[in-house]
Formats: C-alpha cells, structure tokens, sequence
DNA sequence: TCAATATATAATAATTTGCTTATATATTCA
DNA sequence: TGAATATATAAGCAAATTATTATATATTGA
C-alpha cells in the first residue's frame, strides 16, 4: 500500500470540486459505474455544454478518466488518482445513487455498448 | 448513536466550504483547538475582515461556534452539527496543523484566556 | 470616561464560476 | 460520401465568491 500525504492545498482543491451538487453526483455515479456523456445530460437533465466543462473539471485534475467506445465517450473514475483514497473516504458517506441509472434503464436511454 | 441521512446537496455545501485552504485548516485546526479571531489572523497573514468573512460562512451553516471571552471571541468546531460526523472523517485524513498553533507560541501570540 | 484592542459588518472591486449559445470534430450508418 | 449523433471547446455573460477599505460595536484598563 502506498501511503499518501495529503497536502491541505490539494485537498482543499477536491474538495472545492467536489462542492458542487452536479459534480459530486457524478463521481459518486463513477464510484460504481462507468457512465458516458449523454447519460449525465440526461440525468441531470442539463445542457451537454455544461455536463462536458463539469467532466472537463474532474477530467483536469485526474480524477476521471475518458475512454472512447464508437461514438459515445465514456468516464470513469481513476484508482490511481493519489488522492483517490481520499475521494473514496469520502464518497463512502454519500447515499447510494444508483436509483438514477436505474431510470435511465426504464426509459431505455441507458447506454451500453460495447 | 444518532444515524444521519447524507444529502448530496447539503454534502457539496459542505465540502464547498470546505474546499477553500484557509477554511479548510481552520477547521482542522478547530477540531482539536479553540482559537480567537487574531490568532487565525496571525497563522494565515490575513487580514481580520477576511478571516472573520471565512469564519462568518463556517458558522452561518452551523459548522463552528462562537464564544465570547473577555475582548476575545473564540470560535470552536460545533460537534452537534448534523454533518459532524462527515467532516470530521475528512479532517481525519488529513495531515495535523498544529504546528501553526506551535508557532504561535513560540511568537508569544497565542492568546490564552480565561 | 477615554484610548486601545478585538471583532463584525457594509460597501466596493476583482476574480472566479457556471451557464448559454455557437461551432468544430469524430464516429456511425444509410 | 453525406446526414445524424455524440462530444468538446470557445466566447460571452450573469451570478457568486473573495479580498479590500471603511466604519461600527464591544470590552478592557488607565
């Protein structure tokens, strides 16, 4: 295991990524799930503009990563972030939000591919 | 032992305002110390507007508390807090500021009152 | 009571954030 | 190849955030 010391500036700068209903959602989502672009629109029911510079965010500081399937870009989280520990601590305390994947599936927008 | 239901909103409210250095080490530093407007003043080379602004968010959600002793206001982490017990898994992770309290001492600035 | 100290707050300015609109790029499929 | 779909990015703008400056309030102690 690979022990981390956490430097207050770089938490503070998750933390203020994560302070952010959208973009906490999302990485909770990431937690178990790798979701693609479309699907966040959708759940979030926001424009894709804004879903892309909230993933562009996470995508910055490494905590997510992109991976082209065909025609749809899909994200997931990235396990080897140094502060993914960190991240993961935290997430374990949020509820569970699968209910929204689950929705996605009963309209039948979920994407999977590949 | 009182079991808390986590809202994603009121989480990112929280992790926002814990997503700021200054705030952030403040409340590390609150978790184990009270500590009065001037010495925060004097750990962060602030000015005493500005710490009080950052303290006023703290408190205004209930984060920290404020107490009056003599000409001092002392603030201190509020462990009624609904959210508490998650932010204080955060603080757990994270790297002990006492040092600047330490400083403090040496410096003869460290307000000891009552 | 008055000066000094500690703090809060209000007003303002500078900066940052997050959204929208517009547009460009990549992929798929007919 | 051309239209449709998915996504990224740029530009512009409004709202939110943070610091500064100025001022008000409360306490202490001479």
């Amino acid at each position: 295991m690979t022990k981390t010391t956490i430097e207050m500036e770089k938490a503070a700068l998750i933390l203020k990524l994560l302070g952010d209903k959208t973009r906490l959602t999302m990485v909770k989502l990431l937690e178990n799930n790798d979701c693609c672009v479309c699907e966040f629109v959708e759940i979030f029911q926001a424009s894709q503009p804004s879903i892309s510079q909230h993933l562009r965010k996470l995508r910055d500081v490494g905590l997510v990563k992109e991976d082209r399937r065909g025609q749809w870009i899909f994200y997931s989280i990235n396990k080897n972030h140094e502060y993914f520990p960190f991240v993961e601590q935290i997430l374990g305390q949020l509820p569970d939000q699968e209910d929204k994947l689950k929705e996605l599936e009963k309209n039948g927008t979920r994407i999977t591919c590949c």
